[in-house]
DNA sequence: ACTACATATGTAATATATCGTATATGTGTG
DNA sequence: CACACATATACGATATATTACATATGTAGT
């Protein structure tokens, strides 16, 4: 993993976003990151692939749905730098989760 | 310490390197970091500038030279991230570690 | 005050990233 | 196989960042 392209990831409240609710919630489909943080849907899978791409994330396919999580072989000290992050809670973070889980609860869709 | 700002300043090659330098050295001259990493001054110049506005460096002067070091009041999380990615290591930044540090034991400048 | 040296900043050109819109792909269901 | 839905991608327009070069500022010594 390099050290520069890492961080580029990390350096846009969309992308950061992203990778900290998939922190907190372990595993996450597109349509509800993508309504827990008011984002589009060409958006929120364009951040998803260019996380992908960088081996933050990984996917899996369940039916219809994409699920994202952060990838096992993620090397530990970008593991740690994330989730030494996602222990700062910003107001907009801390509400996207909010939303985030309340979705994963529901049975709307996924 | 707004977390994307932060990011943004590590999410460049000459950037982290300063940055990852400074904290191996605790404090270094303009003059020797644009050597050690083979940067023009006025690109060293401004990146410091940008660090600097950023909270993540501050500045001191001797003399005619300007010494850099982290900011004290860093907050811990941005604390941890670099020094947690100052533990990575790449060829460019030992081989310019290296000549950091040779330029500092050297009666040259500073 | 003049000079040399260290550092900082202005500015325009260029490169890079981001966004919106349209459209494509993939999956399950009737 | 037609349709609805979830997700992905292509592409042009726009914004943002980076660079190179010139020049300005600040400091010490004479």
């Amino acid at each position: 993993m390099d050290p520069v392209k890492f961080f580029k990831c990390l350096a846009d409240e969309s992308r950061l976003n992203l990778i900290l609710l998939i922190t907190h919630v372990q595993s996450a489909c597109v349509c509800d990151l993508m309504q827990a943080l008011s984002l589009d849907q060409p958006k929120t899978s364009r951040i998803l692939a260019q996380l992908r791409q960088c081996g933050i994330v990984q996917d899996e396919r369940r039916g219809k749905w994409m699920y994202y999580s952060l990838h096992p072989d993620l090397p530990e000290w970008s593991h740690a730098v994330i989730t030494q992050t996602a222990q700062q809670s910003t107001p907009l973070l801390n509400n996207a989760l909010k939303k985030l889980r309340a979705l994963q609860l529901s049975i709307n869709c996924c």
